[in-house]
RNA sequence: GGCCCCGUAGCUCAGCAUGGAUAGAGCGCGGGCCUUCUAAGCCCGAGGUCCCGGGUUCGAAUCCCGGCGGGGCCGCCA
């Protein structure tokens, strides 16, 4: 069974080299490394430089000494046509027709499937991913980790793993019960608009007000005591706020306006909040009616913006159930207290994760922590005696565990810290095999231009907006290049089309890149972006939608690739199985975007000179044809594996 | 202050792990292509101190050291 035609390439061509090596010198052992040459030098280049230096020879002539010794062992029919030296590189060329019928093997095998590329040993994996705040509605940091995530998820499962997909609901967190507690103040009203960006503007009011009276408390001190910069400071800072709360007050003035007067009768809402986090982790049905119930509204929300971009998780993990009410966080520091990482201090609990690497140093290499950086210690409860975030991730993580081989957490690098303390708390624990299989997936967090968002000030571009104006934007464009369709078909392929864009613009750009958001960018319909491959792909279909039941005899026959474009084409082609288990393995769902592209940059290109059902004689057509076809299911499958739809027109 | 990530064409980015053959795309700019499978397209052109300075090397965008600029983290937040 041929998974990856490409690489049937490349193991002849280390085959054949291996063996002239162990001819030519014995005495050296390297290891093969093959590159990838510029155009018109081959497909497959091994450098003789290392080699040379070993040797302290010139490389050229180890270069034309290996190729006299291999050019008599090419096979004729085989994958590899020739081999050339050339400044002091083996140059290699694929024999076209033989990788053109090999990928046909491949396709007749797998079908529609044609890039499934297996690994050898199959695993459970849990892609954590989203896991958003129930606070707010999904912005656009959470858009480009639920497509990231999805993306990775659905490529894993292309590399043959059994993948599922996992929301961890927050809902034990300070900001959860900041939200409830705004709620609660307005008596849980009926939303006036979609329930995620309604509690989502009651939690952005609730929290800057908190802020505002902690600042103002904090003024009347400084102001006593004579501290005069930091009264300054703080004046300053609480203008900034009265400002915020002002533009607040603009989107939806009524409700502000009760909130705000419900919240200044309040004594001490720091104190009540507190208290709330106290009840909630310890099961008061009140406020667990409350808390879920907020959660559950927010949640709602995001299913239904979720399943506008087609993304569905297996499973929501509720934190207070899993991690708390279980009692297993509780386990949990019972055994970490038994370690001699844990120490009292300040009234909490503290792990000191730094301890723990001082007595196995190793753990710096294997955990990738930089020569002298020390790890901060992780605060474990608070002196009221409830949790934090991380320490109830312990508990989650070891669940995660019970139900996988190994998790994935799409998290951004904001929390890298936060994930390697939980890796070294897992390590204290005794779970040194679970950390090394729970890899932290992260990612530069999105900006908006001159600042950063912030659920707590209300200062986001939600998803349902981007969402809205891409299929705006990408309707405008399908009425003037297809006016003749209907209109369900128009407002279909308008979806398709601006749903695709964003995704693209997401996805596209490396993990290690931030990104600062701009509707023009996000919103492009042309080249290297997704309306541009998902055409290339539509050409692709109409050719084969004309061809009708020729389409069947489709096939290449030899000698009848000859054009540049179609070799580079079927090249490409013969690549896509090593992108996706590149892609996969590296969680890099990037590389397959820029695949994408390229194939369908080259596609228009053989579109634009070559035609295929006109051609003739009929096996030149049906070469073509074929090459239309795998172009036509590669195109489709890689914009499925970034989580965008393949239109059949456009 | 310490640590991490980024810095490549006017703009957005790929390439950097494993150093090697003319540093690649897109947008924008200039020019050309629709009686022939969808012009959301194709072709041609201009455009680069690969942030700066050292070092390692026969060879550095890529590795090392030191700067500069942008972002992040260092919480009884998540």
């Amino acid at each position: 069974m041929i998974y990856s035609p490409f690489e049937s390439f490349r193991n002849e061509v280390k085959c054949l080299l291996n063996n002239a090596l162990k001819e030519l010198y014995p005495e050296v052992h390297t290891e093969l490394e093959l590159e990838i040459p510029p155009p018109g030098h081959g497909e497959l280049a091994f450098k003789a430089f290392t080699l040379a230096r070993e040797l302290h020879e010139n490389p050229l002539v180890i270069a034309k000494r290996i190729q006299k010794k291999i050019s008599s062992t090419i096979e004729k029919g085989k994958l590899i046509a020739k081999v050339i030296a050339e400044n002091g590189y083996l140059n290699f060329f694929v024999n076209i027709d033989a990788l053109a019928s090999t990928i046909h093997e491949s396709y007749m095998n797998l079908g529609e499937k044609y890039g499934f590329n297996p690994v050898k040993e199959s695993k459970r994996i849990i892609v954590e991913f989203l896991s958003a705040n129930p606070i707010h509605p999904i912005h656009i940091g959470g858009a480009r980790n639920a497509f990231l995530g999805d993306s990775i998820a659905r490529l894993l499962t292309w590399r043959g793993h059994k993948v599922r997909r996992h929301y961890y609901v927050n809902d034990m967190g300070r900001q959860v019960a900041i939200a409830a507690y705004g709620y609660m103040l307005l008596g849980k009203p009926k939303l006036w608009t979609k329930s995620d960006h309604a509690i989502g503007f009651i939690y952005a009011v609730t929290s800057t007000l908190l802020d505002l009276r902690k600042y103002k408390i904090n003024l009347e001190r400084a102001k006593a005591l004579g501290l005069d910069e930091y009264y300054s400071n703080l004046l300053r800072k609480i203008d900034s706020l009265v400002s915020v709360l002002s533009e607040l007050r603009q989107q939806s003035t009524e409700v502000f306006d009760r909130l705000v007067d419900e919240f200044n009768k309040r004594e001490d809402p720091e104190a009540e909040i507190n208290h709330m986090i106290w009840a909630y982790e310890n099961r008061d049905p009140k406020t667990v009616d409350l808390i879920k119930g907020v959660c559950n509204l927010v949640l709602e929300g995001f299913k239904e913006t979720l399943s506008k971009v087609g993304i569905f998780f297996d499973s929501f993990d509720w934190e207070s159930e899993i991690t708390s009410w279980s009692g297993m966080t509780k386990n949990i520091l019972e055994l970490l207290k038994r370690t001699k990482y844990v120490s009292f201090s300040k009234g909490t609990l503290v792990f000191n994760a730094n301890a723990l690497i001082n007595q196995r140093p190793w753990l710096r290499t294997k955990l990738n922590i930089p020569e002298n950086y020390e790890v901060p210690p992780l605060t474990l409860i608070r002196s009221d005696g409830t949790t934090l975030y991380t320490t109830r991730d312990i508990a989650y993580t070891l669940w995660k565990f019970k139900r996988a081989d190994r998790v994935i957490n799409v998290i951004g690098m904001d929390q890298k810290v936060a994930q390697l303390q939980l890796k070294l708390a897992l390590i204290a624990l005794g779970y040194e095999e679970e950390a090394y299989n729970l890899v932290h997936c992260g990612y530069e967090l999105v900006s908006l231009p001159g600042m950063s968002m912030s659920g707590r000030r209300g200062k986001y571009i939600t998803l349902d907006h981007m969402i809205d104006e891409a299929v705006r934007r990408a309707k405008v464009e399908v009425e003037k290049r297809s006016p003749g369709l209907t209109e369900d078909e128009k407002q279909r392929i308008a979806e398709i089309v601006g749903i695709g864009a964003i995704k693209y613009a997401l996805i596209s750009v490396s993990p290690l890149k931030q990104v600062v958001f701009k509707w023009e960018n996000v919103l492009s319909f042309e080249r290297n972006s997704a309306p541009f491959i998902q055409y290339a792909h539509a050409r692709a279909f109409n050719i084969l939608a004309k061809a009708g039941k020729v389409a069947r005899d489709a096939k290449p026959y030899k000698g009848y690739i000859q054009d540049p474009i179609e070799r580079d084409l079927i090249i490409l082609l013969s690549k896509f199985p090593d992108v996706i288990s590149e892609a996969a393995d590296k969680l890099r769902p990037d590389l397959l975007a820029e695949y994408a592209n390229n194939l369908a940059l080259l596609f228009n290109s053989f579109y634009d000179k070559l035609p295929v059902l006109r051609a003739r004689p009929k096996e030149l057509m049906l070469t073509r044809l074929w090459i239309v076809r795998i172009v036509q299911v590669v195109l489709k499958n890689a914009l499925n594996l970034l989580g965008i739809e393949a239109p059949k027109r456009m």
